[in-house]
Formats: structure tokens, sequence, C-alpha cells
DNA sequence: TTTTCATATACCAATATGGGAATATGAGTA
DNA sequence: TACTCATATTCCCATATTGGTATATGAAAA
């Protein structure tokens, strides 16, 4: 069960959990996760630190990015984020991160020239 | 969001969790919680209060004992918890919850003869 | 009305968690 | 080699959470 609580602790956190779907839709990087979910670097990387910790997510890197993705390995949990992604119309911040999820690719360039002033 | 972000925040504790996933399945009251999950009366009662204010619960007096079962009225969460009960074997401290769960009309018994001493 | 017993709450100490600011790291680039 | 920039980490402080012990509550039984 240490999957399953390791998942339920990285989630009961609403910023970590936002972070969840998000990777559960696509792999994104530090500075995409940092634009769409409006939150600091800091608190963005330190998150992520955890997942790396309870093994629930992959990357690799390409070019100066590194790209996150969620290893959601357990049945459940997979079922669970599927029909959050089924009925995201209930869940309005959810649905609001998924909508800035769409201009993503916006974001790296935002980071080059604002992001680092 | 906020009933989701709710039950993420009780799930995130295994004893809540486990609890979770008891009443789930039953309604069960305070003394047959103690005993399945082998935890203190005050720790069920204060959990149960977590529950109670984030309105995850409902509850009936019976006799002497308060009955609480789980109010799981986000559809996610729902099937979060069926696919974990369908597939009760991946997680074995919750087999053996539900497997002492079986059990819970002789933890009335025992806690009655048992219990305060 | 007094007692009993299931449940709830208060109190306290220990530990965990979260967020901001500053700084470190390390790979790509000039 | 020096510089840039995305990402990671450290430090510090405020707040939240947890668990134990003791005690309160309130309904049923005697």
């Amino acid at each position: 069960m240490n999957c399953l609580n390791d998942f339920l602790k990285l989630a009961a956190n609403e910023d970590r959990f936002r972070m969840i779907v998000l990777l559960f839709q696509e792999k994104l990087c530090v500075c995409q996760l940092t634009e769409i979910l409006n939150l600091s670097q800091p608190t963005v990387s330190k998150n992520l630190a955890k997942f790396r910790d309870t093994k629930c997510v992959d990357s690799y890197q390409s070019g100066k990015y590194i790209y996150y993705g969620l290893k959601a390995n357990d049945i459940s949990v997979n079922s669970f984020l599927e029909s959050i992604l089924q009925n995201i119309d209930n869940y309005p911040r959810l649905k609001e991160d998924s909508i800035r999820l769409a201009k993503k690719d916006t974001f790296i360039t935002v980071c080059n020239s604002e992001c680092n002033k």
C-alpha cells in the first residue's frame, strides 16, 4: 500500500494535486508548470523533488529544459485521475489549469523573455 | 473542487484512509472502528470529527452506539474507492482491515466486556 | 437520580509541512 | 574559460498535524 499512501500524501496539497493532474496529461518542464499554476519556481521544484522521492515521476532533459511526467502505476489511482479528466467540468480550478495547459508552448518563450528579469 | 480537496486531505493520513475504505463499505460505530483498526478511541473520534467538519460522513444513533457512514458524493472519488475494493489484493493492509470488518459484530461485544477495564 | 459506558473534546508536546528569499548546480553557449 | 539560464537546494520561520493523557458529555440503564 506504500505506493497508494505516497500518492495520497502528495495529492493532499492542492498545488501538488494540480501538478498531478497536469503531469498526468502531458510532460512539462518546471518553467511551464510555474506559469500554468502561477507558483514560484522554488515551490514547483520543491514539490517535484517530493514526486521524485516517491518515484511518482519520470523525467528527461531536452536542451535547457527538464521535462517531467507522471508515473501513475496504481490501477486505482489511474481510474481516479481518468475520472477527473472525464468530469473536469466538476473541478473548476483543474479545468482552468487544463485550459492554460493548451498554451504550454508559449510559456517556454515567456520564461526566456520575462521570467528572469 | 473543495469537496475533492477535502477528501484528499482526509485521505492523506493512513489511519484515516483505512477508515474511509471501511466506512465506504459499511456503517460502523466508533467502537468497531477502534477494534478493526487497532487505534485508540480518541484517535478514532478525533478523525471522525474531521470527517464531520468536511461533511464527508453521516451518522445515526442506535442505543448506546453512534454509527458512521461515508458520503462519497464525488464521482471520481467514488470510482477511486470502487477500484480499490475491486483490487483489494493489491493493498495488503486494506485487505486485512476488510477481513477484520467481517468480524464487526463480535467487536461490539468485545467493547462491552474488554475495552473499558 | 445515580451509575455506566460510548463517544467527544481539551490540552500539550513533538514533529511535519509550507512558503519566501537567497544561493547553488550544472548544462548549454559565447 | 566565462556567462547564461533553467532547475535544485538551503535556511528560516510560521503554521498545521499528530498522538497521548486526562476529562467532559450525554444517553441509557439501574
